[in-house]
DNA sequence: TAGATTGTTAATCGATTAACAATC
DNA sequence: TAGATTGTTAATCGATTAACAATC
């Protein structure tokens, strides 16, 4: 695979990308241009291109690309065929949550177990996952090969299991614990879903909007 | 308040400056210089004075910023103070996760129902949260002033849920369905919390470390 | 006062867009 | 073949970084 080094905002457009793809198929689209790609998802059609051309030639002059093939290099640039393995850590609501209705499959991993420190949880199975012992996750990840952890445990315990997750070897941690764990001394990916931060965006953009529209009434009301 | 054309990169940043001056709050500091700060978010001191100075001047010469104030600026900035109103649509187990676990109040918004088309839900209360007919809706948005509807329905309902939703005149979405809604043809803020591109991103970042490692290690077997 | 650190202007860097030869 | 559309090079735009006068 052709690695040169790509920026952050090509890699958070892929997995749009293979959406709308899947989209398209799911529809009986069988090819399209850039140009109408971008249209679809409010990009221009050379910055399509310049992302594609970050990891290889996929489309025919004068044709465009097809939906199945393109669909299928994207998943393979973003490794979903490489059967990565989660174990999930904390199994409160959210946890729950995304071992039940979370497709994991569809991302191309496979969800092995899940880790709590409540009795009345551990031996039991949600869906076809069980609930081990937290204590005992040392030595599962010994014996199996866990590529990622899935963060959920409540924000008081989040720094101390992901520093324990971290001397352990994981090697990614997908951090639901609204707690920024970034540790400049190690290196293990984090890829962040930060709840909190995500509505206070949207905080913002509502309040700019009302503000805007204040300025203009406010204008109005001059004149 | 200042209005310039604020980048989304800088918005983007502004919960996180949030996050961190909470932290420091609690740990007893109150003057932090945009040095220091940049040192502990991995950004330049340079980049957090130009994206505070899109708002006004919140430091001080030769001392820095205070960090009660310039957390309470921004925190005005972001418009948690403005009492944002929220429901929730669809109570399955994320939805669920949400009114029990997710602190809307630490955002400046207050939830106040959650609507489902599920007969045994209806009626119930989840924490404070009463569950409500979803055809009740229409009525309680006319009725109560609602500015962000939390989408946590199933896949298949998301997007003539959305159309729904739109057309009842709300202003923002706050959309877990993992489905693209940004509908061109309205004015509907949506801000995505798509969990299965935060996946396929870190899927992404683990299969480019192993390319490089095995790239690597190859180079390394031909010397 | 001297040292520190801001807010802002200028310089650099990187990402997006435009243009076009190549070619299906 | 003619028209369409790619992949890529060049131009533009915007965001980040550096520098520095202002000043606490």
């Amino acid at each position: 695979m052709k690695r040169l080094k790509v920026s952050n905002n090509v890699i958070r457009r892929l997995p749009r990308y293979l959406r709308k793809l899947d989209d398209l198929a799911a529809n009986g689209v069988t090819r399209i241009s850039s140009f109408e790609l971008g249209q679809q998802l409010g990009l221009t059609p050379s910055q399509i291109r310049q992302d594609f051309s970050c990891f290889g030639e996929f489309g025919q002059q004068g044709y465009g690309y097809n939906v199945a093939d393109l669909r299928a290099h994207i998943a393979t640039i973003l490794g979903s065929d490489r059967g990565f393995n989660a174990v999930l850590i904390g199994v409160g609501n959210l946890g729950r949550a995304l071992i039940e209705n979370f497709s994991f499959a569809d991302c191309g991993f496979t969800l092995s177990a899940a880790f709590d420190i409540n009795p009345d949880l551990i031996g039991r199975n949600f869906g076809e996952i069980p609930i081990l012992n937290m204590e005992d996750l040392e030595k599962y990840l010994a014996e199996n090969s866990v590529d990622v952890a899935v963060l959920t445990v409540p924000k008081h315990a989040a720094v101390s299991v992901a520093e324990n997750l971290e001397q352990m070897g994981i090697e990614a941690i997908w951090n639901f614990t609204n707690v920024e764990l970034a540790e400049p001394n190690t290196n293990t990916i984090i890829e962040n879903m930060h709840f909190s931060d995500s509505l206070l965006s949207l905080s913002y953009f509502i309040a700019e909007r009302r503000d805007e529209q204040a300025s203009k009434s406010g204008k109005a009301d001059k004149e």
